[in-house]
DNA sequence: ACCTGAACACCGTTCAAGT
DNA sequence: ACCTGAACACCGTTCAAGT
């Protein structure tokens, strides 16, 4: 009974092509789209149509779907990257940059939860990106080393390795904003709570004597 | 020029119907595939002709694909229930069995990926289980604060409120696990190393005093 | 150069029909 | 009761063709 709500209804409106920024265009609804509604409602075709353009013009611009993706990610990492430095010196460094870096790794899941996912669920086949992704992941990571290493010469960190005490931070904070993501957290403590609480748990365990 | 791969080339070869635990078979098939391929290779076509039934079959077991990874994710609550209770008791409850849960818990996650990623990466939208999931997943939590209380009372835990510590621990051991199995881990600190080292760091961090 | 529409080989799901 | 095959409305991707 019902029309076809897709199809070759939506032709062009104005201008022939797009012109602008196409990629970014792209990424953006992409971004948009997982935000809403999960990746797995991400269509090539949705973002074609919604930015008024062909369903494969996205090839043009992309290999492929995980391409994408992959751009998602990499401009996830540059931005998680850049609130946990900022949080980090904001913050004054030291033990207080340290505490301000976890809850702003945490806060930076929930408010970008669509890069979030992308960044670590797999899609981006993780580690050397085969995707296209760079590798500011470790740029990210070593910051979190290096805050350690600064915290172990002023005295306040166990001298364990400090890569080891990194992963396992980084494993709390990805823990937390995991769980978070995916609903699993009672009302009762939320996730900024929750790092929080960490934080100063994981201090105790971490300090030096 | 290739023959079609699929189609009607595989017709029954032998019994009319399935006959026998089809629903479990399934279930079983879903798996096997989900570990091997990844949850986006899995597909109900390809679940109905490794087991020589038809693709729709399934409808008559499970109301629709979600139901079946719902009882994925039942079934990995169920044995991921068992896994760390087991090791908590063989290695004598207490201090020794808090550390025995942790690695139980990770090594779960590692043995049984295919589980594991359905359980937690928001395929069954968590919480009050609205795809037929019922709910273990508190019991596996219940499980962590009962063990917690029974130290706090035997005085080698801070006396915080049990839930948060045990959802603080909870992190810890999912993160673990996540990023292991995303293969974020280097080889260096792979996730049993990584586990173990965070049980001492843990309860440093959670010790009374 | 950049974009398009038709076509291909897939999906999950529904449903009338078979035994 | 249980299972099947055809059909429907979708996918990602390729490619000859347009401007």
């Amino acid at each position: 009974m019902a029309q076809p709500i897709r199809g070759t209804t939506a032709r062009k409106p104005r201008g022939r092509y797009h012109h602008g920024d196409l990629p970014r265009a792209m990424l953006q609804e992409a971004v948009r789209i997982i935000q809403k509604q999960g990746v797995d409602a991400l269509t090539l075709r949705m973002v074609g149509e919604r930015l008024g353009v062909s369903r494969t013009a996205l090839y043009r611009h992309f290999a492929d779907k995980r391409a994408l993706l992959g751009a998602v990610a990499t401009e996830g990492f540059r931005m998680l990257r850049q609130a946990t430095a900022e949080a980090f010196d904001a913050a004054g460094r030291g033990d207080e940059g340290f505490r301000a870096m976890g809850v702003a790794y945490v806060r930076f899941a929930l408010a970008h939860p669509a890069h979030y996912r992308i960044m670590f669920g797999g899609f981006v086949a993780s580690g050397k990106g085969p995707a296209g992704v760079a590798d500011p992941d470790t740029d990210a990571f070593q910051l979190l080393v290096d805050a350690i290493v600064e915290q172990q010469r002023a005295g306040i960190v166990r001298t364990d390795d400090a890569t080891q005490l990194a992963i396992y931070i980084w494993s709390v904070v990805h823990g937390i904003a995991m769980l978070a993501l995916d609903g699993h957290l009672p009302p009762s403590m939320d996730a900024d709570a929750l790092i929080r609480f960490a934080n100063e748990r994981l201090r105790t365990g971490i300090a030096s004597g």
